[in-house]
DNA sequence: AAAAAAT
């Protein structure tokens, strides 16, 4: 692309339902390739070719641990060479230091929003941020869902800018990273529902996600956002073994939204009953994970050429809080050529609405001591708690130890029968739990506003690196982890229990990477950890 | 080999 250092425009103010107060400036990049300028009220046009280039921090080496998750692992000391990605940086950002407004307006703690996107539009298509809704062209019955059922006022910064690119002609491929968050579920539900045609009864949207819960919530966001527009949708997760009619025996798929999960969408493909010919539009939530070698790749490469076949206008959604390197550059090319982008930098990525702290545990038992005679002595009040381990096993254990203790907690993973993980989500949901403890299965895109406390029982580590002696991070999994709290800029906190060196190391990887400061806490009293809420914002 | 999906 071009090395030239594009100029920056203002192009819009927003505020979001939840933070009335909140004022954020967005930059663009505007490039040769294109000149637009017009400018409606509180918008502006969104600008062209340029781009964006990450790069990692690396950290210091060894040590072991033992945990629960441990147990039935194998020590296998085959140290690896710390993945050193071949990165094209085919994209550069030269000007873009786009932090202008950092040093200009003090951040709001309940903002989420507070950061810069860097949009990377295609060709010279226009696009205005949508400063309202009505700006969209929405039809009323969907207006009505968004204001009546969903009760949101505005655009939230990335349905402002992600939109307009997603619903005008010519329904360019988007890859789009936001904030934890921040929207993206409205981004691309919206996207769906008012691409299909109502009068077409045949699947038009077709939406993949990583996991069964994922696809549950995002129908349900879908059903309630389109409640009155009359479009029909399916989930398509593996069904509860009663009631459930063999696919071969099910009529085709009628349903004009469909959203699932690879294996089950595989499957109703293969069978000829999900069919292909009328899709307008094909949506990757959390498309880091659903397009990396070592998440669902094969299953998605697979689904789109499917679609491809039959199908050569399909538009393409690709949406995630996290990117990484290797994926973005593979991501781009999975895409149309002619896509459009937008991306965040991930100094900038971590919710600062979240606040992050690390406990020092002297070993593991101590974890659990730390959970209950601190955390729980005064979470409770402050809302809903996740508690993110690393293994199925130490789901269970953990969840074992703190029952066997009196509390209440549950836990989920992904050996549960499905009706067990529905109820328990649900339960959860309802609020009938406080305490969830989870493996990654949540880690990524569970929306529970009342969740305000994550802790990390075991720290997010790369499988890859895992028994080495020098262990990486997973820093997308941390940060995902981290934004189960915080939902739509709320306060949260996380606690990381460290135990030994390995986990400083890790600790400090995950530190360096977001360019984030991770306060101790020293597990000395209730007072402390109260101290420490209360800087989170979450008690008086 | 983790977790995720699912055969």
């Amino acid at each position: 692309m071009d090395g030239k250092a594009p100029p920056l425009f203002l192009i819009g103010t927003l505020s979001l339902p939840s933070t009335p107060k909140s004022i954020f400036f967005l930059f663009l990049a505007m490039s040769e390739s294109s000149t637009t300028t017009t400018t409606t009220a509180a918008s502006a046009p969104a600008a062209s070719a340029a781009a964006s280039a990450v790069t990692d921090s690396p950290a210091p080496p060894q040590s072991v641990t033992k945990s629960w998750a441990d147990e039935a692992d194998e020590e296998t000391a085959a140290a690896t060479t710390s993945t050193a990605e071949t990165e094209t940086s085919s994209v550069k950002m030269d000007g873009l230091t786009i932090d202008g407004n950092k040093s200009n307006s003090p951040k709001l703690l309940d903002d989420p929003d507070d950061s810069n996107i860097q949009a990377v539009t295609s060709g010279d298509t226009p696009y205005t941020s949508a400063a309202t809704f009505e700006d969209l062209n929405l039809t009323p019955e969907l207006l009505k869902g968004l204001y009546v059922e969903m009760k949101f006022q505005k655009p939230s910064k990335i349905q402002a800018i992600s939109l307009p690119m997603i619903l005008s002609p010519p329904h360019r491929d988007l890859i789009a990273q936001a904030h934890n968050g921040s929207g993206k579920t409205t981004c691309f539900v919206l996207g769906m529902l008012s691409r299909v045609d109502p009068k077409v009864q045949a699947p038009q949207a077709l939406c993949i996600c990583p996991t069964r819960e994922l696809a549950i919530q995002n129908t349900e966001v879908l059903r309630k956002m389109g409640k009155y527009t009359g479009i029909s949708s399916e989930c398509a997760v593996p069904m509860d073994s009663r009631d459930a009619l063999p696919i071969a025996k099910r009529a085709p798929i009628m349903a004009q939204v469909v959203i699932g999960t690879p294996g089950t969408i595989k499957k109703w493909m293969s069978f000829k009953k999900l069919g292909a010919t009328r899709l307008r539009i094909l949506v990757f939530d959390e498309a880091d994970q659903m397009l990396a070698e070592d998440g669902f790749k094969d299953d998605s490469l697979r689904i789109m050429k499917e679609i491809e076949k039959v199908n050569s206008n399909c538009q393409v959604l690709l949406f995630s809080a996290t990117f990484n390197d290797t994926v973005k550059n593979f991501v781009s090319r999975t895409v149309k050529k002619d896509h459009n982008k937008l991306f965040v930098k991930k100094e900038e990525l971590s919710l600062d609405a979240v606040k992050q702290y690390k406990v020092h545990c002297p070993d593991e038992l101590s974890k659990i001591e730390v959970i209950k005679d601190y955390i729980f002595e005064i979470g409770e009040n402050v809302g809903q708690t996740i508690i993110f381990v690393r293994t199925r096993n130490s789901a269970k254990m953990l969840h074992k130890s703190l029952v066997d203790l009196g509390y209440e907690v549950t836990s989920i993973q992904g050996a549960l029968e499905h009706e067990e993980r529905d109820k328990i989500v649900k339960e959860f949901r309802d609020g009938l739990t406080q305490v969830l403890i989870s493996t990654d299965v949540l880690a990524r895109g569970f929306d529970q506003q009342q969740v305000n406390l994550v802790i990390n029982y075991d720290l997010p580590v790369k499988h890859t690196t895992q028994f080495t002696r020098d262990p990486e991070p997973d820093c997308e999994v941390y940060l995902h982890r981290v934004g189960r709290a915080g939902r739509f800029g709320r306060k949260g906190a996380v606690f990381n229990l460290i135990c030994d060196e390995r986990d400083e190391r890790l600790m400090s990887k995950i530190e360096n990477h977001f360019g984030t400061l991770v306060t101790e806490v020293r597990e000395k009293s209730v007072e402390d950890y109260k101290a420490a809420l209360k800087e989170a914002g979450l008690l008086l």
